[in-house]
DNA sequence: GTCTATAAATAGATAGAC
DNA sequence: GTCTATCTATTTATAGAC
């Protein structure tokens, strides 16, 4: 690997943290350049424009998330186990790209009216239909309640988990294997104690 | 009302809107001004900087909210009363400010940082304090169930409630009381439906 | 109270030496 | 490949006429 791949990484890797501490408009090149360790006019020299930064940071994110989504896909399953696997997957995928998971969480509705941005609009259909896929499956096979719009059901656990990103703390590894339990649980089990 | 709290106002719900759409740091002085109808110059006869406008949407709307939580705490009950009421509350909020809880919850943690935005800790905090209050007398009286740490569960219920503003239609007025329900049930009851 | 005009600072991006 | 220097456009904010 040479180096010119080393530094367009670590040039992202400081753009990504940046962006989602301060946002992506309150950021400027010269921040990125600072912190990558060389000067605003070197960083062109990497990428042409602020905005192709922000494009390949959001675009890695989504890709390695519906890669992983894919792959549950194809392991078929009970939907509630499904539905268990996407949130381990969004989880992984969040915590393996916290600063970008973030930036796209937050500023993906005002990114996506932008030039060069517009593939934000089918990869979030796509992320959409997976998991309505299994909300439906779940409904059809009566394992999941049916008074429930899957749409409403996949936006509330889709930001109940995505979100967790702003929060989760990042010690162990097995944090997002047990946070995935507690989601699956209170969204399948809800968190009334149970009747005897 | 003098016409100068009009304009104060027409000048507040253009900043909120474009704050909404755009993020606050790529809306302009002029786009606030084009779009209240005046030029930027004149804006600054309401407002001394465009920080002070963020400002005033955001301390309106937390206001508004805890103004609601302290209600709620009020009128005492059942927690999974009081948690649904804090659920409504939540959406009847969001949907009174919908831009402005866009904003704040979009940008919440890249504004804390900036001067003048300190209050926003204290404000998160007591947001906090009211669910957590709720949640924990919950399991308390074990009517909730203790195997969900109280903090995973607030997040993860206040995001996925708070988010909803991004995607709620706001057609008839019993949206926000239908949506309630729908979230209470399926924090409380969890989605997989009852075994008989 | 609203305007025109502009000051002062900062942004993204480029040119060209080394 | 990295730098210094700078261009050009844009931004927040101000000055002052009306």
């Amino acid at each position: 690997m040479p180096e010119i791949d080393e530094r367009r990484k670590s040039i992202l890797d400081a753009a990504a943290a940046l962006f989602a501490r301060k946002g992506v408009a309150s950021t400027t090149i010269r921040e990125i350049a600072d912190a990558a360790g060389l000067v605003s006019g070197s960083l062109y020299h990497y990428y042409p424009s602020k905005d192709l930064i922000v494009q390949e940071i959001i675009r890695g994110n989504l890709t390695d998330l519906m890669d992983g989504y894919r792959s549950v896909q194809k392991a078929a399953g009970e939907p509630r186990i499904q539905l268990r696997a996407l949130i381990k997957v969004s989880l992984d995928t969040a915590q393996a790209h916290p600063h970008a998971s973030e930036v796209y969480q937050s500023e993906q509705a005002a990114l996506v009216e932008r030039e060069g941005f517009e593939y934000l609009r089918s990869a979030t259909q796509d992320i959409q239909n997976v998991w309505l896929d299994v909300i439906t499956a779940g409904v059809e096979r009566s394992d999941f309640r049916s008074d429930i719009p899957a749409p409403i059901f996949y936006r509330l656990i889709r930001d109940a988990v995505w979100l967790s990103v702003r929060w989760i703390q990042t010690n162990g590894g097995y944090a997002t294997d047990e946070l995935a339990d507690q989601c699956a649980s209170i969204f399948l089990d809800g968190i009334l104690t149970p009747v005897d």
